[in-house]
DNA sequence: CTTGCATCTGACAACGTTGTCCAGGCCCTA
DNA sequence: TAGGGCCTGGACAACGTTGTCAGATGCAAG
């Protein structure tokens, strides 16, 4: 009877522990006021910094109030699942065995393995994984920090790192910078406090030198679209001045000479990249670029349209605009709808309904999916012992003549 | 030296001497053959787990040297960050005080919390937050399962998520479920085990008792676009009936009588609504519908292209479609462009660009952010601790008249 | 020169999991 | 029948953090 012994034994320990406050087994879901003490807005002050200053427990006093007594079993308030100890309890096993069962090692009989399986479902136990990492040391997460998850440039971005993620039996965390450099810093280091395994980022900020002990502890980094700002890191990019270069030569090879660009602002590394391809066709075809003609600046529909709207206007405007990125194409197409002559457009990045429109848009696309899956496959190779300096790699654009960057020269 | 006091009753019991063995064991993860049952994936072992063979360090006697402190400094060893205890030992101060300083909480002196503050620096010491939520309990994550980030429908929503969540200081997770219901429950599942406080749903599957433990463990839980199946639960939808109902009524107020319906697959509760939708109009106006009209099934192209070409053709074609989301949207406004003769349309959902086609696309549209947002909310309010009885909320939807919906029946 | 009282500080035990290692039981061979 | 090797099961100590509580320290009042 040592089966009684041993079980004996655990029920004992357990009703000496924490939790002796259940008598009953199953307590159904009967939702309580889970409200545990200050956190209500915030329990881990992740990226908003706060200090409560209206913390309503003072302990200063030592005194002890019907409260805090309440909130001092913090493990039988809110979210107290069933443990593995407590499948192990009623499985009438050892701790190790359920853990056995649990993640499917061998050493355990077919009858013991049955009686675990049932506790487990009995008790609805499923395993903390944060206990899990914190004892692994690898989350099997990684970090995606982008612009803005709205713009479907980025979606299907996304959607393809977290693939990769996937085939890697990794989660995805990601988050918008919304083009703010210190949000990127926020949000890059919230997600190396929950000790992701790897970043995958599209940088805000120009400025990486923050992420160096993070690199040096051994967070995995690749940064995509944009190359990383006084750091050494690896870098997946599409290849935006030659795109740009062969785009505003196309828009030349139609006979075009005066070209507009209008572009992101100066600070993003794309944007540079595009005005410095423009420049370079520009140049190839010795055509003197006026100064008029190029336009950098935020991508919003308002102060894009002020800049297409000035080109086209005057004695000599521009005859065809060379669309920085999505956005500015979208909305450059609706001042030429607007307008009563035909200009030329071709448009950096691939628009949706783009083939429909009349004339069809013009763009050098570039493949969000595959820039994105390139950089969740170089993260994880660089996690599975890759190592060697960081690379660049540049991925070709292509460009798909639909009508708009075909028309000729008004007049 | 060594702690003796600990329970020593349980020490006693089993291996009397057993402290003092093994003075040195290196051990590399000898890495067991895996039977494990079906998962696919390895969650933890995903990513290889680097083994540092030469770590230098080795203090299993428990008591930690000035040496030995001193030999730990070079935080550059790979995936072994700085702890608490090493910056403890780094500013000469105890654990509890280096907690202190790093959560910002009173009764530290300026002085030393200076110090606290070099060694941190010093060290590239960042806060785990595996280990920090094991004690606490809450992750200040939330998870949000969708269909496919790369639709642009769920761009938006999913950006909305992240921005209430952010205002709740929590991250988002999110998971594409493919529209396939394993898939779904997988990463629920992995989600929960992750613990995060909340879960947003849209929900690809009909059948969700699998989330009961989750929600009686305390898991917030907020379904959108769709509700959950066969549990009780918060949803927050859009009015697919009425949104349709008015698209098609629309339709018919212009005349039209044959109208056909091409929406998603009959599993999803959407796709059914706005049929129902469809079919009130169609009774309110007395006009008895022709079964050929309706097409139900997968949102691809082809099928699509098929089941619009095939209700286009024959003696008695449609003079109109209602197309039954955006995917339906963009193939139905390409096979019609193809069309000699006009035919109204009239999508669920918008579009962009929807405005510059010619004709512009008359559509009903439903705010996906505001969804987004709403659902977000109601998840805090959720973790803040209201409870009460799930509800369901339903958004209204927008009839937008571009000209498609406006069309005369041909002829 | 005590006493009292605040203020600061640090030892210690959780949190839930997994790696290590030993103790039995079993089967097999000699 | 004894002895050796598997196989199964369980006790224990981490992992890095925070809550508790008691010990130090300083300073004012008696």
């Amino acid at each position: 009877m040592l089966d009684a012994t041993r079980s004996w034994t655990t029920t004992l320990d357990h009703h000496v522990g924490h939790r002796s406050d259940h008598p009953t087994d199953h307590h159904v879901g009967h939702r309580t006021d889970h409200r545990r003490d200050g956190l209500a807005d915030d329990p881990m002050d992740g990226p908003v910094a706060q200090d409560d200053p209206d913390d309503p427990v003072d302990d200063r006093t030592g005194q002890r109030t019907v409260a805090e007594t309440a909130a001092r079993r913090p493990a039988s308030r809110y979210g107290n699942r069933p443990t593995m100890k407590d499948v192990a309890a009623r499985a009438g096993v050892g701790l190790k065995t359920v853990s056995r069962v649990v993640n499917g090692e061998p050493g355990v009989t077919p009858d013991t393995e049955r009686r675990v399986q049932e506790a487990i479902e009995a008790l609805g136990f499923r395993r903390n994984d944060s206990a899990r990492v914190l004892r692994k040391g690898r989350t099997a997460s990684i970090g995606l920090v982008l612009e803005d998850l709205a713009d479907p440039f980025y979606g299907p971005l996304s959607r393809a790192v977290e693939e990769v993620a996937r085939a890697h039996g990794a989660l995805l965390i990601n988050g918008s910078s919304a083009e703010d450099p210190d949000r990127e810093q926020e949000l890059v280091l919230a997600l190396c406090a929950r000790r992701v395994d790897g970043l995958v980022i599209i940088p805000a900020a120009d400025d990486h030198r923050y992420l160096e002990p993070e690199i040096a502890a051994g967070v995995a980094t690749v940064f995509v679209d944009r190359p990383a700002g006084k750091i050494d890191a690896d870098a997946v990019l599409s290849d935006s001045f030659g795109g740009a270069r062969d785009g505003v030569a196309h828009l030349i090879a139609h006979g075009h000479r005066r070209i507009g660009f209008i572009g992101d602002q100066p600070r993003i590394h794309t944007a540079i990249e595009r005005l410095r391809g423009y420049r370079a066709a520009m140049e190839d075809a010795e055509i003197p670029v006026d100064e008029a003609w190029v336009s950098l600046g935020l991508t919003d529909p308002e102060r894009v349209r002020a800049a297409a709207e000035e080109m086209l206007a005057g004695p000599d405007p521009v005859t065809a605009i060379f669309a920085g990125n999505n956005r500015v194409t979208v909305t450059v197409v609706r001042v030429l709808a607007a307008l009563d002559r035909p200009v030329a457009l071709v448009g950096f990045d691939d628009i949706e309904l783009a083939d429909l429109l009349d004339p069809g848009v013009t763009v050098v696309a570039q493949d969000a999916a595959q820039l994105g899956r390139t950089a969740a496959e170089r993260l994880f190779r660089q996690l599975d012992g890759a190592s060697g300096a960081p690379e660049r790699v540049e991925l070709p654009t292509r460009l798909i003549q639909r009508g708009s960057g075909e028309l000729p020269p008004a007049g």
